[in-house]
DNA sequence: CAGTGGTCTAGACCACTCG
DNA sequence: GAGTGGTCTAGACCACTGG
């Protein structure tokens, strides 16, 4: 194809190729089409199907593979990570495994505590963007792994972006990230977060089932989509006891269970 | 250049030509010729004087803007961040600032209080890939904010690699990575890190000066040269207070001081 | 051995910044 | 308008994997 074609290009905006091809795969991952553990075509027929040069295909899949979606191995081919994706970048470790040299990553389970409309307070608002008092969803998440409670989460996503959010959302039992790929053809990802130690808060303990007066950790994320725009807020605290969150998002796994 | 010109080769291996792109640039900043906020020669220029081809260049300033050495602008230039290399690839931030919206990244005062021959422990041995019992040097560092102190670190780095690593470093004023980079030749790059939460021991308490008995953050880190060998283990333990850790280390900052 | 991703080149145009 | 980095193409060879 020549540089100047755009047949392939969205009509809202020139969005790079390479960015078009990590979209393409990453709705396959949100529509199913795609599983984690499964391999992709290679890039030469990824090119082909996209109408764009291999170049471009490696430039999106090795993108992709910063986000942690994606595996490559020479010789063999690109396949999707088990990340995930709710969670974070972040998996958890046991600390004994971690000292005994042994790598297994531990992804907790969520369960929806509650979705209701609230109204952006002062962070909130500045956070994702929006004016004070705007109306935003509210989603809280509890983290298991097993029957230890890891963490609480507090997410804030503007409604102006997802008018009908809850209703949709109840009737569905994927994550939330895949939910918004899914039905509004946003891809998330985070654009900024961090941690730090503060007490929790008697509401915060009590859906921990916990009463210890210590410094829990805390994580604050912002997620935002290929346009830029910030999507979702969330605020995050952990009771880790003896898991140790392993922050290198890009952890080789064995290619085996080829599809 | 033809693909198989090997002039440029090093002779110990066929390190790919945009890791020795890579190892340039950072030999210039190591070596103080190339400064934090200054400006690199354009693509075209890098090019001719390591003499591979514009892409390769490229390549090479853009993994190192993802290890968060360089900094990119279209239509001005490459830049080197300000980033305190011994400290890690997350600056602090007061979460007073967080919470306004403002983002100015802390960088803390090293202070080193010990350079010390031991042996290695099960796990020392393990994480530096080494023999038990092998002859490691341990470096204690504190680190500050003010009169703030912040974080207690304590290094393990194999003697077989850095046998005079001592006498040498006693000399210096330099940061520990940027002395390693400039007297022996090796980058040191973040292989793999982990947080988890737990008391101090009495003399971690006692030289950070605190005596509560709370849940401490702790942060493990492994460090490897462009050769893939570990050469550093670090464990630190941190004591916030009312700092956050800013997960991100690409900040755009602004490109006003030009050289 | 065929097939995969990894590296490298050369050349083109685009988008942004600054004087 | 000149200069920078960003995107894109086409084509080559290398290095690794597996049957």
């Amino acid at each position: 194809m020549s540089y100047n074609n755009v047949k392939v290009q969205p009509v809202k905006a020139q969005l790079p190729l390479y960015q078009l091809v990590m979209q393409r795969i990453v709705q396959w991952i949100g529509q199913g089409q795609l599983k984690a553990g499964q391999y992709l075509p290679n890039e030469w027929q990824l090119a082909e199907q996209f109408d764009v040069s291999q170049g471009t295909v490696r430039k999106g899949l090795n993108e992709l593979v910063t986000w942690g979606l994606l595996q490559r191995y020479q010789g063999i081919g690109t396949c999707v990570t088990h990340k995930n994706w709710d969670w974070g970048d972040y998996p958890l470790m046991a600390m004994s495994k971690v000292l005994m040299g042994k790598s297994e990553a531990l992804w907790p389970m969520a369960e929806i505590l509650s979705i209701g409309v609230d109204t952006a307070d002062a962070e909130t608002a500045r956070q994702l963007h929006i004016n004070l008092a705007e109306a935003v969803w509210k989603i809280r998440i509890v983290w298991r792994h097993g029957c230890h409670l890891i963490a609480l989460d507090e997410a804030y996503l503007p409604m102006r972006y997802f008018p009908d959010l809850n209703v949709r959302f109840l009737h569905q039992r994927s994550g939330l990230y895949a939910f918004i790929l899914h039905e509004y053809g946003i891809l998330l990802h985070t654009l900024q977060q961090y941690f730090w130690q503060q007490c929790c808060t008697e509401e915060q303990l009590c859906l921990l089932k916990t009463q210890q007066n210590i410094l829990y950790l805390h994580w604050g994320k912002l997620s935002k989509g290929m346009d830029s725009i910030v999507y979702e807020w969330r605020r995050r605290c952990l009771n880790l006891g003896e898991l140790s969150l392993q922050m290198n998002s890009i952890m080789p796994e064995s290619h085996n269970e080829k599809n």
